[in-house]
DNA sequence: TTGTATGCGTTATCAG
DNA sequence: CTGATAACGCATACAA
């Protein structure tokens, strides 16, 4: 009768399972397996039943039996890159971390987190072995490049439904989920420009490898031919070092700098501050690492909790046998400043 | 004799279990397992046939099945605070689950990366509950502070292994893994304040609920008592805009500012800037932001992925059966400059 | 030293 | 609508 709360360090009090909970309500298995998932040949009466001892006995079913037994109910992978420790890559990351954590939370699906360093001296048969072994059904795949062979066999594969973060994979099993890269650029750019009324624009690309590069280096060519701007492109490879770099070398000759990440802008700002000439400057991201460079800049803001969380839904989606598909996810403009984000 | 690499989509090919192996190896399941699991009794001769076959069909055991068997091979938890969107947590949290995420597939445990935003509306029992309904056998925490009831319960409760990061919990199933924090504190301190010939320090405390900060406090008591150097503690709460505002206020009566973390350290040496008045700050962390903020200073630095794959081995300790104790982490003095942070 | 049998907590397939 | 019962992949006490 007692609701014991078992104090403190009695060993072998196992936990509640589903065959306590048949009988204590008198009832098969079975049809407990039916109630908790929502099976419809199931009387009113009998789901009432069991619904009331798994109240009262705080029933919660056993993940890992059930993925065991059932097949269907898989487990996702978060592939993480982890960049040499700039910590703009650690707040992206962690925000993906805790968008794709939390909605997989209510979606009832299992999650893991894997960083590509775990697995980049695998071979593709070894590494999808591995995640088999750990039950993967579906794997979620952040800043993935072209240069990632590992992640194009895992997609060419089938194995797994994946879903690809700022690259552009789509078919039966993976979908594509990004911001609209090319729109972002030519936006902020534009800000900018007019704020500013520039008429030479100096461009500090991303990577070559990196799939967003491309889009966002067309959203500034369209720009600038649109309203007729001098176009000087060069490859920041979205390094603070190289941008602080190009900035010192090719700034003077323009009136702005548009960069293809946040990094790239804090280091050509930093490097206009040296070089003590003003150039307008905007960056892409809208990490808060922004806000500690003591000049405001235009950025592009990607949610990027919100990403993941659609991410998880695509991938939940896939595993529900629907078909691939690209997502693009909503942006926005912002200047941020100091005083908004200290706390 | 060819290592197939299975050519692109054949479905239907299930995973290879045990049972295959078993089968082709000529022997039984149980032999199989014995041979993976390391058991002395079996003959190197069996031994050696098994492995091959393991090698030659490329099997990973299905960790899943296996901890639902064994009770024995559980899963972790790494039960993260999510502070507010200052990317300074970002960044440690990032180090913490990197540095456990690594060392728990050394080891061969499962992690699951829990978020404290994701239980705090839950009773003890129900977060109980779902860690067993996820047959989590141990949990490591950080961040955790007085006021954390929750984990509090959990630890008192017994039915976890747990370790503790920066909190003072011992008994047979919890260890605590942290820094020596008041040796630490004096040790950055004296520093500089021999460096800049101090006489009456600015103390920027940590908040009153984190277990850190009285340890900390301690530090800075101990080395003033010694130096005879004049001693103002503030609350800075371990928040920038605090730490800001009390420097505004008191720091110009002092010749240094001595902060429990590097975001008050920020905090406080920005206000110093806006004043225009020179102190010498000191930080504590040694997070790579303060490399932003254009002046140096002396911080602590801590090995977060360290002491994250410390905590992970000692939580495999207690899985073990090992009794919990008080593990000290190493650290180290640093000035951290843009010029050495910036990739 | 090796094999057999049982169980872990579910789900799923059948009969009833 | 409900209840046995067989998997799921592995570990392990026990028998051979």
């Amino acid at each position: 009768m007692r609701k014991t709360i078992s104090a403190g360090s009695d060993k072998g009090n196992a936990m509640v399972s589903i065959k306590d909970v048949a009988r204590e309500a008198g009832v098969a298995i079975s049809t407990v397996s039916k109630v908790l998932n929502n099976y419809p040949n199931v009387s009113e009466d009998t789901r009432k039943k069991v619904n009331d001892v798994v109240e009262r006995l705080g029933f919660v079913p056993n993940a890992v039996a059930a993925s065991l037994s059932s097949k269907k109910t898989g487990r996702v992978a978060l592939l993480i890159k982890l960049n040499l420790g700039t910590q703009a890559s650690d707040e992206i990351n962690m925000q993906y971390i805790s968008g794709a954590v939390h909605r997989a939370k209510e979606l009832q699906l299992d999650v893991i987190t894997v960083f590509q360093s775990m697995i980049e001296d695998m071979t593709a048969s070894e590494v999808t072995a591995y995640f088999e072994s750990q039950s993967i059904k579906g794997i979620i795949v952040y800043g993935m490049t072209t240069k990632d062979k590992l992640v194009h066999k895992l997609i060419a594969g089938g194995k797994f439904r994946m879903v690809v973060i700022d690259a552009p994979f789509v078919n039966d099993t993976t979908s594509s989920v990004s911001i609209d890269n090319q729109r972002a650029q030519y936006d902020v750019a534009k800000k900018t420009i007019l704020e500013n009324h520039c008429k030479k624009v100096l461009y500090l690309a991303g990577e070559e490898n990196g799939y967003v590069t491309g889009q966002r280096l067309e959203g500034i060519k369209k720009l600038c031919a649109e309203k007729k701007l001098k176009l000087t492109v060069r490859n920041g490879k979205f390094s603070e070092l190289k941008a602080r770099e190009l900035a010192m070398r090719f700034a003077r000759n323009t009136d702005c700098v548009v960069c293809a990440s946040d990094l790239m802008a804090i280091g050509a700002m930093k490097a206009l501050i040296d070089m003590d000439i003003f150039r307008p400057v905007c960056g892409f991201d809208g990490i808060i690492l922004m806000g500690y460079v003591g000049k405001q800049m235009n950025t592009v803001k990607q949610d990027f909790v919100r990403i993941s969380e659609v991410a998880l839904e695509e991938l939940w989606r896939l595993m529900q046998g629907e078909k691939g598909r690209k997502v693009i996810v909503p942006h926005s403009l912002v200047r941020i400043k100091y005083e908004d984000i200290i706390v």
